[in-house]
DNA sequence: TATATAGTGTTTTTT
DNA sequence: ACACTATATA
C-alpha cells in the first residue's frame, strides 16, 4: 500500500471515520460489542502516520491482553508497513515492565528485577505470616494478597493503607504489606500490580524520566478502558499530561473486571477527567444477527445507569436463542457435546467455529469428560498457566538462579531438585542465617560451610551451587535462552528422570518442557532483546489466553471472562443457573453492582456469538461434593418469551419460561431417593461418573487433540510446523492413541513428534 | 530426610 | 471433590 494511501478509510461507516479522522484531543468512543472497534484503532495509526504525518514512535497503543496486542500488532504492521515496528503496542503491563526495565534502578530495584506470579505471592506472603507470627487460620494469605492488590491498584502504599485501618485486624494487614513488600524488595521482585505501581512511582518521583515518555508517546491509544483501575488511569493521565492526544476506546457495559480493581468511573467520567473531550458513539454491530443482537440489548437493558446505546444490527435476523434446561450436568454437557458433533456433520460447520463458556472454571470437567467420550477436538482456555506448571516453574527457576541469585523463592524452589538430599531443616538454617546476616540465600548456599549444623549437607549444597556457577559461565559465554535451558534440563537429569517414570502424566510434562524449549528457541528468533533476563521478564506476563492458536482447529472451552475480546459463529453458554449464573457472591444483600457486573457478563457471552447461541442450564449440579438444587438463571428470563426457542420441548423447560419463576420447592420436590433422576422420561443416572481416564488429574485437562482419522501428509512429503519450519515427513508410525511422525527439518534436523501436537501442514 | 496418611478448608472471575 | 497441611513413620 503506498505511504500516502487512504483508501483504507473508505470501509468505514460514518461514525468510525470520525472517530479515526479526531487525532488532536482526548477522545472517548463508546464502541458496542462487535461495532469494529478494533478496526478504527488500527486506521486510526495508520491515518495518524499517512494523513497527519505522526512518526511512527510517537504512537502508543494499549491492549487489555497480549493476544489482542498481537492481533492489532499484526493490523498495524499490515496496514502501515514500513515503520510499524516502532509504535508500541502492548499490554499496561509489558509496557510498564519495558519502562521498568530501563528505569527502576532509581527506585532501588537492579534492572533485572523478576515479576513474581500469584503463587510465588502467595509464597512470600506464607512466609511474612509465619514471620509476623499470625495465625493462618484467621489471616489466610489468600486474603490477605487480596486487600493488598485492592490496595495497589488505588495506589496505596504501606502506609497510606496503615493510615487507613480502623480495626486491630486491618492494622495486621497492614503490617503484612509492609513486610511483604520488604521481601519482595530484597528478592529483587516485582508482583503483577508493582509493574503498575512502581512505574507510577517512577514518573512521579523522576521528573524528567516521565516527560521523555510524555515526549516519545504523543498519541496514546487505550482499548478496554472500562477495565483500568486506579493505577491505570494514573499512569495513562500522567503520560498524556503533556500532549494530550489520548483516545480511549470502551464499552460500560462490558466492564467485568471490578473484582480486580477496575473503576467503571474512568469510563464514566471521562470527559469530566479530560475536559473538552470528544464522545463517539459506536452503535452498529456487525458481529452478529438481529437475535443475538435483541437478546443482548434486552438483558443489559435491566442494568441501572449505563452510557444509552443501543445496539443495531444490518445482518440478518438468524435463528432464534436457544435454551434448553437439563437434570444434571452431566446431560447437559452431553446435550452440548452431541450438538456440536451433529452441527458439524450436518452443517459443514467445523470445531473452531464453536466456544462454551461457563461461569467458573471448575465447570470446564464435565465438559471435558464428555469431549473426550464424543471425541471431539477441544482445547480448554484457563484454568492452569502454562508457565504455571510445575516441571516449568522449575525450569524457569534455574534460569532465574542462573541470571542472578537474588530470588530466593526460586532458588529454595530449586535447591532439591533433582533431590539433592537438601531438606526442610537444612534449607531453615540458611535461610535463618541469610537473614541474619541480610545477604541472599543464594549467597548463604556458597559459604555454607560457616553455616552451623548444616554438616554433612553442606557437600551437596556445593555440588548445587558448582552446578549453578558452571551455568553462569555458559550464559557468559553467550549461549542462547534455548542453549542454557537445554543445559539445565540436561545437567539436573530432570527429563531422565520424568523418562524413567513413564506415566501419562511424566510424559505430558516431557512434552511440556519441549514446548518450552520450542518457545525459548521462538524468543531467541523473534525478540529484539535476547538476553536471559528479558525472556524472563516477557514469559511471566503471557496469560493463558494468549497462546491461543488459530489454526487448531478445536472446539474452544474457556470462562467467560477469557472470552472477551474473542467471537465465534456458534456459541454455548452453559450453567446458566441461579447462584452458578450470577454467582451466589453476588446474589444477595442490597448491593445491586455485582449483580449487575454478573449481567454485563452476561452480555458479554451473549455478544461473542455471529451466528448461533445456545443456553444450557442443568437443575442440579455438585458443588463441593455436595449436590445443589438449581433454578435457570434470571438473565435467561431476561430475554423475553418470544425470543427464545427452546430446544426438544421438556417439562421442565416449558413450565419455567411459562410463568416468570420456577418454584424453588418444586426442583428441591424431588427427594432423597429421587435424586438420581432429576425429571422424568429414560435419562442416564446422574450419579454415574463418566468413565475417567485416570492422568494423575494433571495435564490432561490442557491440551488434548484427539487422533485424527487421516493424516493429510504421508511419507516423503514436505510438510511446515509452526516452530521448526519445513521438513520431510522421514516415517509416520501409528502408535494406537496418535500417529508419531519422524521429520527432517531443514533447519532444525530430524524430530520425532505427535501428530495430534505437531499439527503439521503439507506443503 | 522423605514419604504416606489423615485431617482440614475451600472457590468467581485474571493481567 | 480436591488441594493443601500437619503428623506419623520408615
Amino acid at each position: 500500500m503506498q505511504n500516502s494511501d487512504l483508501s483504507f478509510l473508505e470501509q468505514l461507516n460514518q461514525e468510525q471515520r470520525a472517530a479515526v479522522e479526531h487525532t488532536e484531543g482526548p477522545l472517548l468512543i463508546l464502541a458496542g460489542a462487535g461495532s469494529g472497534k478494533t478496526k478504527v484503532l488500527t486506521c486510526r495509526i495508520a491515518y495518524l502516520i499517512r494523513e497527519k504525518q505522526v512518526k511512527p514512535w510517537n504512537i502508543m497503543a494499549i491492549t487489555f491482553t497480549n493476544k489482542a496486542a498481537g492481533e492489532m500488532r499484526e493490523r498495524v504492521d499490515a496496514l502501515v508497513g514500513m515503520g510499524a515496528e516502532s509504535i508500541w503496542v502492548s499490554t499496561f503491563h509489558s509496557s510498564c515492565c519495558r519502562i521498568l526495565r530501563r528505569f527502576i534502578d532509581r527506585l532501588g530495584y537492579d534492572n533485572s528485577f523478576t515479576i513474581y506470579d500469584t503463587d510465588d505471592s502467595r509464597q512470600v506472603m506464607k512466609e511474612v505470616i509465619r514471620e509476623l507470627e499470625l495465625d493462618p487460620k484467621v489471616y489466610k494469605e489468600r486474603a490477605i494478597l487480596a486487600r493488598i492488590s485492592a490496595a495497589k491498584n488505588e495506589l496505596q502504599d504501606p502506609e497510606a493503607f496503615e493510615a487507613e485501618c480502623t480495626s486491630w485486624y486491618d492494622r495486621k494487614i497492614a503490617e503484612a504489606y509492609l513486610a511483604y513488600q520488604k521481601r519482595l524488595a530484597r528478592n529483587n521482585a516485582l508482583d503483577f500490580d508493582d509493574l503498575l505501581v512502581k512505574t507510577v512511582e517512577l514518573f512521579e518521583q523522576e521528573p524528567e524520566i516521565m516527560e521523555h515518555y510524555q515526549e516519545r508517546f504523543r498519541y496514546i491509544m487505550i482499548d478496554e478502558y472500562q477495565d483500568t483501575n486506579t493505577a491505570q488511569f494514573r499512569f495513562v493521565d500522567l503520560l498524556a499530561a503533556k500532549y494530550r492526544n489520548l483516545c480511549v476506546v470502551g464499552d460500560d457495559d462490558q466492564s467485568i473486571y471490578k473484582f480486580r480493581g477496575a473503576n467503571i468511573r474512568n469510563i464514566l467520567n471521562f470527559e469530566q477527567s479530560f475536559p473538552g473531550a470528544k464522545v463517539i458513539k459506536l452503535e452498529q454491530n456487525y458481529r452478529s444477527t438481529q437475535s443475538i443482537l435483541n437478546a443482548a440489548n434486552e438483558v443489559i437493558a435491566h442494568n441501572a445507569g449505563r452510557k444509552e446505546k443501543r445496539l443495531w444490527t444490518q445482518n440478518a435476523e438468524g435463528p432464534k436463542i436457544g435454551f434448553r434446561q437439563f437434570g444434571s450436568g452431566y446431560e447437559e454437557a452431553e446435550y452440548v457435546a452431541g450438538e456440536i458433533r451433529q452441527r458439524v456433520r450436518n452443517g459443514g460447520a467445523s470445531w473452531k467455529d464453536f466456544a462454551v463458556l461457563y461461569r467458573t472454571n471448575a465447570m470446564s470437567r464435565t465438559f471435558e469428560e464428555k469431549f473426550i467420550t464424543a471425541n471431539i477436538p477441544y482445547k480448554i482456555v484457563g484454568g492452569v498457566n502454562f508457565y504455571a506448571r510445575r516441571e516449568v516453574k522449575d525450569m524457569l527457576a534455574y534460569l532465574k538462579t542462573i541470571d542472578n541469585g537474588l530470588d530466593d523463592l526460586a532458588v529454595i524452589r530449586i535447591i532439591n531438585i533433582p533431590k539433592r538430599g537438601i531438606g526442610q531443616t537444612t534449607i531453615g538454617r540458611i535461610g535463618q542465617y541469610a537473614g541474619e546476616h541480610e545477604i541472599s540465600f543464594y549467597e548463604a548456599l556458597k559459604c555454607s560451610d560457616r553455616i552451623p549444623g548444616i554438616g554433612r549437607a553442606a557437600a551437596k549444597i556445593h555440588g548445587f551451587t558448582n552446578l549453578i556457577t558452571r551455568l553462569r559461565g555458559a550464559a557468559g559465554d553467550g549461549f542462547s535462552v534455548r542453549e542454557l535451558l537445554e543445559m539445565v534440563i540436561k545437567e539436573t537429569g530432570y527429563a531422565e528422570e520424568l523418562k524413567a517414570e513413564d506415566t501419562d502424566e511424566s510424559r505430558a510434562r516431557i512434552e511440556n518442557l519441549d514446548e518450552l524449549i520450542a518457545k525459548a528457541e521462538d524468543f531467541g528468533k523473534t525478540a529484539e532483546d535476547t538476553s536471559l533476563s528479558a525472556f524472563l521478564q516477557q514469559v511471566s506476563l503471557v496469560a493463558d489466553i494468549d497462546s491461543v492458536e488459530e489454526g487448531s482447529d478445536c472446539v474452544l472451552l474457556m470462562t467467560l471472562h477469557s472470552a472477551k475480546g474473542l467471537e465465534f459463529d456458534n456459541v454455548f453458554m452453559v450453567g446458566m443457573e441461579e447462584k452458578t449464573f450470577p454467582s451466589y457472591m453476588a446474589i444477595n444483600g442490597e448491593d445491586t453492582s455485582e449483580l449487575e457486573e454478573e449481567r454485563r457478563l452476561c452480555y458479554v457471552g451473549i455478544t461473542r456469538a455471529r451466528k448461533e447461541l445456545t443456553m444450557t442450564a442443568a437443575q442440579m449440579r455438585m458443588l463441593r461434593g455436595e449436590p445443589e438444587f438449581l433454578k435457570a438463571s434470571r438473565f435467561v428470563r431476561e430475554i423475553p418469551r418470544e425470543m427464545v426457542r427452546l430446544e426438544r420441548e421438556t417439562s421442565d423447560t416449558r413450565n419455567f419460561l411459562k410463568s416468570p419463576q420456577v418454584p424453588l420447592d418444586r426442583l428441591m420436590g424431588m427427594g432423597k431417593a429421587d435424586q438420581g433422576r432429576a425429571g422424568s422420561g429414560e435419562r442416564a443416572p446422574l450419579f454415574e461418573r463418566p468413565k475417567q481416564q485416570k492422568t494423575g488429574g494433571f495435564q490432561m485437562r490442557e491440551f488434548r487433540v484427539v487422533k485424527a482419522d487421516h493424516l493429510d501428509y504421508a511419507e516423503g512429503d514436505q510438510v511446515r510446523h509452526v516452530k521448526f519450519g519445513v521438513g520431510t515427513v522421514q516415517e509416520i508410525k501409528d502408535g494406537g492413541k496418535d500417529y508419531e511422525v519422524t521429520v527432517d527439518f531443514e533447519n532444525y534436523g530430524i524430530k520425532r513428534m505427535f501428530a495430534s501436537f505437531a499439527k503439521l501442514k503439507k506443503v
